[in-house]
RNA sequence: GGGCGAAUAGCUCAGUUGGUUAGAGCACCUGCCUUACACGCAGGGUGUCGGGGGUUCGAGUCCCUCUUCGCCCA
């Protein structure tokens, strides 16, 4: 019964800002998010561990959305895991991000007219790292204002003493085990950020640009020359031969002969190589061995020379040391561009540029700061991974590693199998300087995991270390285990590696993900998780990607401010099926959050109704029910009860492969976070708040037994279905959880345990039954507009079972139908008629209201539909190719369904005839 | 140029080894402020499963082909 206080203490509408950040704080004080490492079983504790390590965010970032979606996922899964009595760990943490912070200091300092060169390198680093001690912490405090249940004792830095010795002491292993070596490389150069790129990091973007046609005449005879395409003029001064296919007839003559370059008259050979594509552009190219990796392999075939000239920041120059004067006076110091239209007009002044036209081309840009890509000829250090690939592919393969979606699983193997060397070497300040020393003096290197103080070579104290840092993903490739501690043997290495599922978008499937793989083989000797689960990207609704120089993007914050963190996490999830982009309209933010906030609101109305109906009085346990005392639709909410968790499950797990490897049927399972949610919502919407709430109204005003089957049976199945819902909407959850009568103080639905399924009943089922009948009343008063306040009178007719039944149920049925059911005879005269399964029916004389043509053509109309789903059947079963070649159990239903549709053509041929159709 | 994938309701997507009258959410239409909720309740499916061909007793599902689109790589 309702009590003044009760009303007072759930007000009518659900306040998340007043409610959220206090929730959390009550959680983080409790210690729920912590983890145990003793109580790992890997540890001799009863626990299975559950790990996930959080992609670490960039500390210069700032919460998106996709942030919000990523985080959101693996605090589902956490909160799930945790919830199912798992040693469940999320290690949260950020990284230092070297190039991307690098050029927001240096642009800090560009406004107080300055450079990194001004301050000198460790004034620089400290200045940077001032910069990041302030920022790192902001966007870890925005996680848990979407209420992410990450272990913030454990967060992690890849700039942190412990993480950068972890750097160090795989750079010395890898470079003591050969893995590592300095190679005189053509490497992708970015003239801004002034940096090496990985291939990873220069992206490809098509441009329309131009291809070039450019005579080079044969130095013994101007008359004859070969006509070479390009889309590169400005590289012209790096020439240093012409290169033809082998067997190219065209050219066969020109091979071994000099050529006049047209620009400096300098003499270059034409050599032959398979390399060339005939069919592209004349069949001829200039090689530039300098500022071309395919150059610079022919170049390195046929013993050519290889002149930079490019400086650093991407000015013509002459190499210093080529000795040669290749590039005209005229146009040193010209930046790219400049020098691309100043070489193209000196090529026209000696008619030597035959065609210019439309190319279409992928072009390489700093995944940074988008500058053009230069292919540069420098001194960089690499990683060689074709053996750090073999066992990464072999866990992927053999079903060790899974990634979901499968598709990605193709990706993964192609690139690993075409996997080429790791350019690790970035030459700027912030980062992990690479621990490698060379004597100045005797020229001895080496890689040291201690700073040297004097050369073992020669002993004098002319050791120079080596002035690049690390690439920042060659120290997020350790995270699963550098988080943990390693290379020390800690508790919580050995209690939580390997990991579980690692969470993460496409687009670092390469980056980072497969080189973890490698990393944990390498250090660890297991794969650092089991599951890969890459999920979708946030889009507007012209589906572009949310950025910031769109502005299409949607602050998360705004929407927790709005709607509450619930809202935010159930929209996400609920919109994510696997590998499925999210579309959310930034202008729109009402109706983009709409199904979070609508469920979040329509979820504290259940519990207020529900709270209040029940009251505060001692309830019976469920456990403690006597079955025999359940009317029809207690035991329906039961058996959706056990249907919703068996959902729940099915669409969640399974957690981890039972043998250490996933067996084909569970290679794709699980992670359906979007099933999960709709099962969860489904059961309390549904089902629990549109009928067994409605279908409980009339038994809680009347006190005796059946009323307090009722208010138990409630009670459960809400505080099930909170459980349920908690991973993903935590706080709400957590706050009506705690107002169920019964609930112990203290006690925290964060750490209750997740719910079992209930055995399946297989008794007392018919409340579809009722249901049917009261949808068939429903829709017979839609049809005919009868107001919502007229109460309407059925007869029943059918199976005495069946009409006992809904006797049994008449208070249910006409609270909920609004139609009181009659005893006596069917009264004649115009009638509404519902045809249920069974052979039940229900007569509702309307007189005045309903239309008997109306009523026989409606009758008609499903006669036809059905009549012709029969026919089809019917010829099916007629077959005798089907049922001799079906499977009989596809017969036998395709015979049950004949009977049943023709037992319903029956009814509904008596109820037209009788109506004199 | 190479590889992977997609095309099903207005939108975003499910649809298991081929076997119900092809589903869900959102959107939409109609009627309702029915004593928790209009951020709600009740009722309604709006479809040539991209086109064509084939295999089969049976195809949204398998094969071929065409068209369109997306992603990754060079």
């Amino acid at each position: 019964m309702t009590t003044p206080d009760q009303q007072s203490d759930l007000p009518a509408q659900y306040d998340a800002g007043g409610t959220e950040r206090a929730l959390y704080q009550e959680w983080e004080a409790a210690g729920v998010f912590r983890a145990d490492a003793a109580q790992s079983t890997r540890s001799g504790g009863r626990r299975a561990p559950y790990v996930l390590v959080m992609p670490p965010p960039n500390v210069t970032a700032i919460l998106h959305v996709g942030h919000g979606l990523n985080n959101t996922v693996q605090d589902v899964l956490v909160r799930w895991r945790r919830m199912a009595g798992d040693d469940a760990l999320w290690v949260p943490g950020t990284d230092h991000a070297g190039i991307a912070t690098q050029n927001v200091v240096e642009k800090q300092l560009a406004a107080e007219g300055k450079s990194r060169d001004d301050l000198g390198r460790e004034a620089f680093v400290e200045r940077v790292r001032g910069f990041a001690d302030v920022t790192r912490s902001a966007i870890l405090e925005q996680l848990r204002l979407i209420g992410s249940s990450a272990d913030w004792t454990r967060t992690a830095y890849t700039f942190s003493p412990g993480l950068s010795r972890a750097v160090r002491e795989v750079f010395v292993r890898l470079y003591d085990d050969g893995l590592i070596y300095r190679g005189h490389r053509v490497i992708h150069w970015c003239s801004r950020c002034l940096t090496s790129l990985s291939d990873e990091e220069a992206e490809f973007e098509d441009e329309t640009g131009s291809l070039f046609t450019v005579r080079y005449p044969l130095a013994d005879d101007p008359s004859q020359f070969i006509d070479v395409a390009t889309t590169r003029p400005e590289t012209l001064p790096g020439d240093v031969a012409v290169a033809v296919h082998p067997e190219d007839e065209r050219y066969t003559a020109f091979v071994g002969r000099q050529l006049r370059h047209p620009l400096n008259d300098v003499l270059i050979p034409v050599v032959a190589d398979e390399y060339v594509d005939r069919e592209f552009g004349t069949g001829a190219l200039k090689i530039t061995p300098a500022h071309d990796a395919n150059d610079f392999e022919v170049g390195r075939r046929h013993k050519l020379a290889q002149p930079v000239i490019f400086s650093a920041d991407g000015h013509l120059q002459n190499d210093p040391a080529d000795g040669l004067a290749r590039t005209p006076v005229e146009i040193i110091g010209l930046d790219r561009k400049a020098a691309r239209d100043a070489i193209i007009r000196l090529l026209k002044s000696n008619a030597a540029l035959i065609e210019r036209k439309q190319h279409q081309h992928a072009v390489r840009h700093c995944y940074r700061c988008d500058t053009v890509v230069e292919p540069r000829l420098s001194d960089q250090w690499f990683v060689k991974m074709a053996p750090l690939a073999k066992p990464a592919l072999e866990a992927v393969r053999d079903g060790r590693i899974r990634i979901l979606p499968e598709r990605h699983e193709a990706v993964y193997v192609h690139w690993m199998e075409n996997i080429r060397d790791w350019n690790i070497s970035r030459q700027i300040w912030w980062g992990h300087r690479i621990p490698v020393w060379r004597c100045s003096a005797c020229g001895f290197e080496k890689a040291y995991r201690e700073d040297p103080v004097s050369c073992e070579g020669c002993g004098a104290a002319t050791l120079v270390q080596d002035s690049d840092v690390l690439d920042t993903w060659f120290s997020s490739w350790l995270w699963p285990f550098s988080t943990l501690g390693w290379p020390e043997q800690t508790p919580d290495l050995k209690a939580f590696y390997p990991t579980d599922v690692l969470v993460t978008a496409p687009e670092i499937l390469f980056f980072w993900v497969a080189r973890m793989i490698m990393a944990g083989f390498y250090c660890m000797g297991e794969a650092p998780f089991h599951t890969v689960y890459l999920h979708g990207t946030v889009r507007d609704m012209e589906h572009r990607k949310m950025s910031k120089s769109l502005g299409n993007g949607i602050d998360p914050l705004a929407v927790v401010e709005k709607f509450g963190a619930d809202a935010l996490r159930y929209t996400l999830m609920q919109g994510m099926g696997l590998g499925v982009d999210v579309m959310l309209d930034p202008a729109d933010l009402e109706k983009s959050f709409a199904p979070g906030r609508n469920f979040a609101t329509k979820l504290w109305n259940i519990g207020r109704f529900l709270l209040m109906q029940v009251g505060t009085a001692p309830v019976t346990p469920f456990a403690t029910l006597d079955p025999a005392t359940f009317r029809s639709a207690d035991h329906w909410i039961i058996d959706r009860l056990a249907h919703a968790v068996e959902s729940a499950d099915a669409a969640l797990g399974p957690a981890r492969p039972a043998d250490g490897s996933w067996p084909s049927a569970e290679r794709q399972a699980g992670l359906r976070l979007d099933e999960y949610a709709e099962a969860a919502r489904r059961f309390v919407w549904n089902e629990l708040a549109d009928w067994y709430v409605e279908a409980c109204k009339g038994r809680l005003m009347q006190p005796g037994p059946d009323r307090e089957v009722a208010r138990s049976i409630l009670v459960h199945a809400f505080d099930q279905a909170l459980r349920l819902l908690h991973p993903v909407m935590p706080f709400i959850t957590e706050s009506l959880w705690r107002r169920l009568p019964g609930h112990v103080e203290g006690s925290l639905l964060a750490t209750a345990s997740w719910p079992v399924r209930p055995a399946r009943r297989t008794g007392n089922l018919s409340f579809g039954i009722l249901q049917d009948a009261i949808q068939a009343i429903r829709q017979i008063r839609s049809d005919y507009a009868i107001p919502p306040a007229q109460i309407v009178t059925a007869y029943l007719t059918g199976p005495d079972a069946l009409t006992a039944f809904v006797r049994e149920e008449r208070a249910l049925f006409s609270r909920m139908a609004r139609c009181e059911i009659s005893e006596g005879a069917v009264p004649a005269g115009a009638a509404a008629h519902a045809v249920l399964p069974k052979g039940l029916e229900l007569v509702l004389p309307l007189a005045g209201v309903v239309d008997l043509e109306k009523e026989v053509a409606k009758l008609k109309n499903e006669l036809a539909g059905l009549e012709k789903q029969l026919a089809s059947l019917r010829g099916r079963l007629a077959n005798e190719k089907f049922t001799s070649k079906a499977p009989p159990e596809v017969v036998d239903a395709e015979r049950t369904k004949e009977r049943e549709w023709s037992a319903r053509v029956e009814q509904l041929l008596a109820k037209v005839k009788e109506l004199g159709g």
